[in-house]
RNA sequence: GCGAGAGUGGCGGAAUAGGCAGACGCGCAAGAUUUAGGAUCUUGUGGGGAACCGUGAGGGUUCGAGUCCCUCCUCUCGCACCA
């Protein structure tokens, strides 16, 4: 073993080592629990970030964990390789998006590999390849067969000038991102998947999910947004004969009685019906044109004014039977519950505000039981749960609860209405009028419509061929030869759908597909997924808490109702961790700056004017903040790298870049280098004796050394199974290497000559060696190696700690007076009786001017920690 | 506005179940080694002269509170007219 710890070496060999011997391939084996753990797959940018390290190196850390404590481990890695920036990329440069993603995705698996993941390579899978997303076409496939998929109108963002549809992202300021013009909304058909069917069950088994955090879970249930609630018919006095009534929706049934008037959407058909003809007619048309015109940001905007116009027409209040006025409102969304609602001013803050913009009636019906309301005194809408109903005819005294109940049976049983759930989740929208995505295998034939493409004639190929030019809507749509087909029903000519899918539809699945990624029958092999699902570990960044996480979910359900997978919920634990963030330079003339750009006085290299150091932001290129991962690589090695970036802060957390801290991080890599080239000569020229069957006869010192040992070994376990909490693992292995230093560094001549205390140290090393082992494996490989030990540390057993040993320990006894810590005893046998412990804690030499003169009142004795005397 | 989370040394962060606040690391200081620097090793490092005081502020429960309860402040994130 070579004095000087070099990194560059030592970890090219052991990669090039794993590489050669397979040593991360999983073979299945029944014999072991299994431990499936699955990080985010990354789009294949071209190059990982430190947000990529950080990742991926939680996972390797619970995958070589799970390895060593037994487990059958499940760890792959591939590429969510369809998306925008190949196809932007292939417009700009006239690179084929293939081309690219190909390159992309082999340097990017070079730099993986780099950082020395245990990915079984053998199960890479990239959802660009038709052998993946054939199976997405399949389950499209399933799914339109159970009307899981449909088509129908819907807007989408519209680029005239590019003559193209933009995903929301793509949308600046309602402007299109390259060529600056505006979107408008278009109506265009488009693929939807129901997710909505789920909607009640993705909801529901929110409460399974007790391996989640709890802020996914609460945006998860935000997203799904269930409410219970009464849609209700509202008489439209004097009605258009198209237009009888109007259906509200309500989840406050027991306000019926104060809906003093009613609001519509301005997009809402119902307003051209009640205005037609009316004097009304032109102002409501205007203020309709107007509002539509605005962008959706400042439309929905809560903080934005209320504005509102009467529309001539009133409707009768089933309860009260009243006549009260409609009127269209900006605030209410077409797209929600019925796109009309019942106002009720004195219970909804929205319809307060809008009532006393334009002067409407108020009607209290819940009063407040602690602090009487007076209904021309209000000064806001009195929305608590708390309260009984008045002014309500028969169900004026009923608490809030029982009044809804009851109203709502009343308005079903006069068939004014019936009782609804609505969900804010709306149906996923997958058509995409893009190339590089799985096409739809959909045919649209002039006589059948709509006509799924054959099982047997998938995949739908992309054909490679295809001008891109940014313009003229979907490239596929002008590719003739892709387009141009006949009708499987009819044999008459046919066009070929061109959308192609999101590309939320291939992370939807992937880890799936994972368990059995060379199936050709099956997307997916059922043994296989009964084997290995559920993910036992998913890790991956916050940021995907709704979308992707739901979808997922979503198309697990699915999968499970085709047979596929017997499991409802894909990811048993989840593990968002946080970002990765650095201190940013700004200058007042250049903005965000390199660091090597500021001089040691702060002040700008290029223009001199003092720079502010800004916040503590996430690493961007905009920001000018970013470390890349491989010069790092370059300079510190790859075991630096995953011990800082785990070191520094718990997963979950976001990360603070520190040069210094890196430093530190490889000075300790060092210091243990040193620490186990020093014993390895004399540990093979010695031979020690095993240290199990001495335990008795080993000098005090080693037995108090072992004993430290093996509470490092206990609290690593402890703390990398218990909530990840890496930071303080690493922490008590470098108390244990602060421990083995002041033991035997350098070694001693005692040490040298005594074999049993140098097979207590043997112990120690190889235990040093494992615990380190997950967090920096090619340091630990080359010293497992180095003393002598067979196989890989990766193969070895996890250490143990020896439980009798611990018990040992001597105890540190706190003093306290009154509950304030006065002084200690240490060295307690840990077997001693309370008698014991209060006596020697009294004869404390400190403690008598505490204690003299004073009653003790009273003595609070906690075993093994401490003696309080209440005096 | 609503929801979630967080406020601890010069800094990143520790503190099972209410029981030594500040583990570990960074930074800083002193010493050793060295021709010198770097590297390394050792020691010290919350504040205060002290008794003592210290976990965002104030109150409470308790023998004892960073931890539990109440009120408030600040910050971060998510949602934002969802009837």
């Amino acid at each position: 073993m070579k004095t000087k710890y070099d990194p560059q070496t030592i970890e090219a060999r052991w990669q090039t080592h794993w590489a050669e011997q397979g040593t991360f391939n999983v073979e299945d084996d029944p014999s072991q629990p299994k431990y499936y753990c699955l990080e985010m797959f990354p789009y294949p940018s071209g190059r990982i970030h430190m947000g990529h390290v950080r990742n991926y190196t939680i996972g390797d850390v619970l995958a070589r964990f799970h390895r060593m404590r037994g487990f059958n481990v499940l760890h792959p890695m591939g590429w969510d390789a369809f998306g925008l920036p190949a196809e932007n990329t292939a417009i700009e440069k006239g690179i084929h998006p293939a081309e690219w993603t190909q390159a992309n995705i082999a340097s990017m698996r070079d730099q993986l590999k780099r950082i020395g993941l245990s990915y079984d390579w053998t199960r890479e899978i990239a959802t660009c390849n038709p052998s993946y997303y054939r199976w997405n076409q399949w389950i499209f496939l399933k799914m339109y067969q159970r009307g899981l998929a449909y088509k129908k109108r819907s807007p989408v963002n519209w680029c005239e000038s590019c003559e193209t549809v933009l995903a929301n992202e793509q949308v600046i300021d309602n402007r299109c991102w390259r060529c600056d013009s505006e979107v408008f909304p278009k109506e265009m058909d488009q693929w939807f998947f129901k997710i909505t069917a789920y909607a009640e069950e993705l909801l529901a088994s929110c409460d399974t999910l007790t391996g989640w955090p709890q802020r996914v879970l609460s945006m998860q249930r935000h997203w799904i947004g269930k409410s219970d609630g009464v849609e209700v018919d509202f008489q439209v006095i004097d009605s258009p004969p198209e237009l009888p009534s109007i259906r509200i929706f309500t989840t406050r049934p027991d306000t019926i009685f104060g809906a003093t008037f009613m609001s519509v959407a301005p997009e809402s058909p119902a307003v051209d019906l009640l205005v037609k003809g009316r004097k009304e007619e032109q102002a409501v048309h205007e203020f309709v044109t107007r509002i539509s015109r605005q962008d959706r940001n400042t439309r929905t905007d809560a903080s934005s004014a209320k504005e509102g116009l009467f529309t001539g027409c009133y409707a009768r209040n089933p309860l009260t039977g009243d006549a009260i006025p409609i009127w269209v409102a900006n605030f209410v969304l077409y797209e929600y519950g019925t796109g009309a609602i019942m106002a009720v001013p004195a219970h909804d803050q929205r319809d307060f505000e809008f009532a006393q913009q334009y002067g409407l009636p108020i009607r209290l019906v819940i009063q407040n039981p602690t602090c009487t309301l007076d209904q021309n005194n209000l000064n806001e809408a009195y929305t608590q749960e708390d309260g009984y109903l008045v002014n309500s005819d028969n169900f004026s005294t009923l608490p809030i609860k029982d009044g809804r109940t009851q109203i709502a049976r009343w308005i079903e049983e006069k068939q004014h209405g019936t009782r609804t759930v609505h969900y804010r989740l709306r149906d996923w929208g997958v058509s995409r009028q893009r190339y590089w995505g799985t096409p739809i295998p959909m045919i649209i034939c002039p006589t059948c419509g709509l006509v799924p493409v054959p099982e047997q004639d998938l995949p739908i190929i992309l054909p490679p061929d295809v001008p891109f030019t940014g313009k003229r809507g979907s490239p596929l749509k002008n590719v003739a030869e892709f387009a141009h087909t006949t009708c499987p029903d009819c044999g008459n000519q046919a066009t070929r759908e061109s959308d192609t899918m999101d590309t939320f539809v291939d992370s939807s699945w992937y880890f799936l597909r994972y368990t059995s990624p060379h199936q050709t029958d099956l997307p997916i092999e059922p043994d296989a997924s009964q084997r290995w699902m559920a993910v036992d570990q998913y890790i991956g960044g916050i940021e995907h808490a709704v979308l992707h996480l739901l979808y997922a979910r979503f198309f697990t359900k699915v999968l499970r109702d085709l047979g596929l997978t017997t499991v409802s919920e894909p990811f048993t634990n989840l593990l968002t961790q946080g970002m990765v963030c650095k201190e940013t330079y700004h200058c007042p003339k250049h903005g965000f700056i390199l660091p090597s750009d500021a001089t040691d006085t702060h002040h700008c290299t290029h223009c001199g004017n003092t720079i502010s150091i800004g916040r503590i932001e996430k690493m961007s290129k905009s920001k000018n903040n970013v470390v890349d991962p491989e010069e790092l690589i370059k300079r510190y090695g790859a075991d630096t790298a995953r011990l800082f970036s785990l070191f520094a802060a718990p997963p979950e957390k976001d990360l603070e870049w520190s040069d210094d801290g890196v430093e530190g991080a490889a000075r300790f890599l060092n210091r243990v280098w040193r620490l186990v080239a020093e014993y390895v000569e004399i540990l093979k020229t010695l031979d020690p004796s095993p240290v199990q069957n001495t335990v008795t006869e080993i000098p005090q010192t080693s037995r108090d050394l072992r004993r430290q040992v093996h509470h490092r070994i206990r609290k690593v376990t402890q703390d990398i199974k218990r909530e990840f909490q890496f930071n303080t693992a690493i922490s008590a292995i470098m108390e244990l290497v602060n421990v083995l230093y002041a033991f035997g560094f350098p070694i001693t001549d005692a040490i040298k000559n005594d074999s049993k205390t140098l097979g207590v140290m043997k112990e120690a090393l190889d235990a040093l060696v494992m615990l380190l082992s997950p967090f920096a494996p090619h340091i630990a490989e080359e010293m497992w190696d180095a003393l002598g030990n067979d196989s890989h540390v990766l193969h070895s057993s996890w250490p143990q700690h020896d439980p009798a040993l611990l018990q040992e320990e001597p105890l540190t006894i706190i003093i306290q007076i009154n509950g304030k810590t006065r002084g200690k005893v240490e060295g307690i046998p840990p077997d001693w009786t309370e008698e014991q412990v209060v006596e020697k804690a009294r004869k404390e030499p400190k403690m008598s001017s505490w204690l003299q003169g004073k009653t003790t009142r009273k003595v609070i004795y906690v075993e093994q920690r401490l003696v309080n005397f209440v005096v």
